[in-house]
DNA sequence: TCTATTTAGTTAACATGTTAACTGTATTTC
DNA sequence: GAAATACAGTTAACATGTTAACTAAATAGA
């Protein structure tokens, strides 16, 4: 005899964290795909993408908006700026601050690349069709309030 | 003079990859916070609820149903059966599978958190509304598809 | 049945995620 | 203006993510 009382967690397989989780992976994969053949990975697309947007900034900025932590930006940078895909130089005003830049090898790499991404973003959007599309945008930014 | 032929990326701020991550991290924040008492990973959590939930399974499907990569949850099921939380058996119909199996200690786990786990389920819940929640897990299940 | 192939799971190697401790620099406060 | 505090970034330690190579067992085919 159950004990009707009791509450029971939701089913796994209508979890939001999961849903979260593997629609991630299914967005991401064609992504890493496409960028292994440049020898990058996602993290460090998402950093040329950032940088070559919104121009030179520093790490703290850089980590907010390609959505990584510092720790991971740190040595994300590091392989990066070996590679010679980014610069790092410090503030002068605020010596503690860097200031992180794309260089042109970095700006090549997402030119090769911009064709077939606008490609792989497309099909998305297709998928779940134009308006879907910015109502799931929209439903995942309201999530990340407080 | 810019050039209007050439296809530009689409702002990384209303980046779809971008808003998965984001979501899932505030999502996955609190969880973690809550699990962190117990010392347990969100990953063995949601092992832990798929085996409360589904019974005992094989590796792969449990892998499946948990939103894991099988090399991770080998490293994952090795350190929860080293703390008593499950059982792993081979079948002996096809030696090449393991049989997984949530232990009573695994189980109080998940009676500890059950109700804190519930309120906070809730509050993503109450943040969009019930017909958008629905919509929002309906959409990212879109994104599974093929 | 004997080999080739497939399948379940593990191991390896490297990158990132996550939290905490730490370093150096700038600000605040008394 | 010296000590306490806050801030930007790094390092450390451990867990997971990701791909590829590998092992052992099952199955398919000739």
């Amino acid at each position: 005899m159950p004990t009707p009382d009791k509450k029971t967690l939701p089913s796994t397989a209508r979890s939001l964290p999961i849903a979260l989780i593997r629609a991630r992976e299914n967005v991401m994969a064609p992504i890493r795909h496409m960028l292994a053949e440049s020898g990058i990975t996602e993290q460090q697309w998402r950093v040329l993408r950032v940088l070559s947007e919104l121009g030179p900034m520093d790490a703290s900025s850089l980590a907010e908006k390609s959505a990584l932590l510092l720790p991971s930006l740190t040595r994300i940078a590091q392989a990066m700026k070996a590679r010679g895909l980014i610069t790092q130089r410090v503030n002068p005003e605020d010596r503690r601050r860097q200031t992180v830049a794309i260089t042109d090898a970095g700006q090549q790499i997402i030119d090769t690349h911009t064709e077939q991404a606008l490609i792989i973003g497309q099909s998305y959007r297709e998928r779940l069709g134009d308006e879907n599309f910015d109502t799931l945008i929209a439903l995942l930014q309201q999530l990340e309030g407080k």
